[in-house]
DNA sequence: TGCATTAATCGTCAAATGGCGATATGTGAA
DNA sequence: TTCACATATCGCCATTTGACGATTAATGCA
C-alpha cells in the first residue's frame, strides 16, 4: 500500500505530472525544468526527490548539473504502468504541448556548453 | 489535466483506495465502509464525494441508504484504466484482506433488515 | 587553493487535507 | 405529522503540502 501510495501522491500534483511528460520527449537538468515551469530551483529539486521516491524518475550527474530521466519503472510495477499509460494520456493538453515548444529555448544552454 | 489530478488524487489517500478494493467485492452503504475502516460517518461521506468527483464510484439510493459501487469509468479515461489495474493490484495486502474478511460482519445488519 | 555554477537542504508561510463532533437533510414507518 | 435512521454538510483543528528565499554541499575550472 505504501509505495502504491507513494506513486499516486507524486502524481497528483500538476507540476510534477508535468515534469514526466517533458521527460518523455527528452531528458532535462533542474535548471531546464525551473525555467520551463517557472518555479524556484528550491521547488523543483523537492518535485524530483518526490518523483524518484516514488520510482518515476532517474538521475545521473554530468559535471555539476544533476540529469533526470523517466525511470524504467524496475523499482515499482505501480510506477512502471504509470510511466506507461502516461506516455499517451494527457498528449491532447494545450499547455502542456506548449511547454514541449519551448524545451529547445530553455535547454540551449546545456546543449551549447563546452561543459558536454 | 484537471480530470487527471482529480483521480489521482483520489487515490492517493489509503482509506479511499481500502474503499475502492472493499467495492470489488460488494457494493456497500457508508455504514458499512465506516464499520470496516473505523472511521466517523462524515469523514466516509467525504471520503466518498471525493471517489464519487473522480468517476470512481457510482451510489444509489435504497431507502435511506445510499449504496455505493464501482464506477463503470465511462466518465474518465483515467478513472476505468486505474480500476481496471486496481482490480489486480494490492491483492497481497494482508490488511486489505482482513478488511474484507470483516465485510460479511459488518454488512449483516443491512442484509437481514426487512428493508430490502 | 579559491571561485563560479548547479543542485539539495533548511526554515518559513499560506493553503489544502484528513480527521472529528454537531447539525441539517432526506427517507420510510408509525 | 412525527419519529427514527442513514447520509450529507458545516465548523473546527492538527498535519501535510507546495511555494519561496537563504544556506549548504558538490563539481569543474582558473
Amino acid at each position: 500500500m505504501r509505495t502504491f501510495i507513494r506513486v499516486m501522491k507524486a502524481l497528483s500534483d500538476p507540476n510534477r505530472v508535468r515534469v514526466v511528460k517533458l521527460l518523455q520527449t527528452e531528458e532535462l537538468c533542474v535548471c531546464e525544468i525551473k525555467e520551463v515551469l517557472g518555479l524556484a530551483q528550491s521547488t523543483v529539486s523537492k518535485h524530483m526527490k518526490i518523483l524518484e521516491d516514488a520510482g518515476l524518475v532517474d538521475r545521473k550527474r554530468q559535471g555539476t548539473w544533476i540529469i533526470y530521466s523517466l525511470a524504467d519503472g524496475s523499482d515499482s510495477a505501480f510506477a512502471k504502468t504509470m510511466l506507461t499509460e502516461l506516455s499517451h494520456w494527457l498528449d491532447d493538453d494545450g499547455e502542456l504541448d506548449r511547454m514541449c515548444k519551448a524545451l529547445p529555448a530553455a535547454a540551449v544552454q546545456r546543449h551549447c556548453s563546452p561543459k558536454i
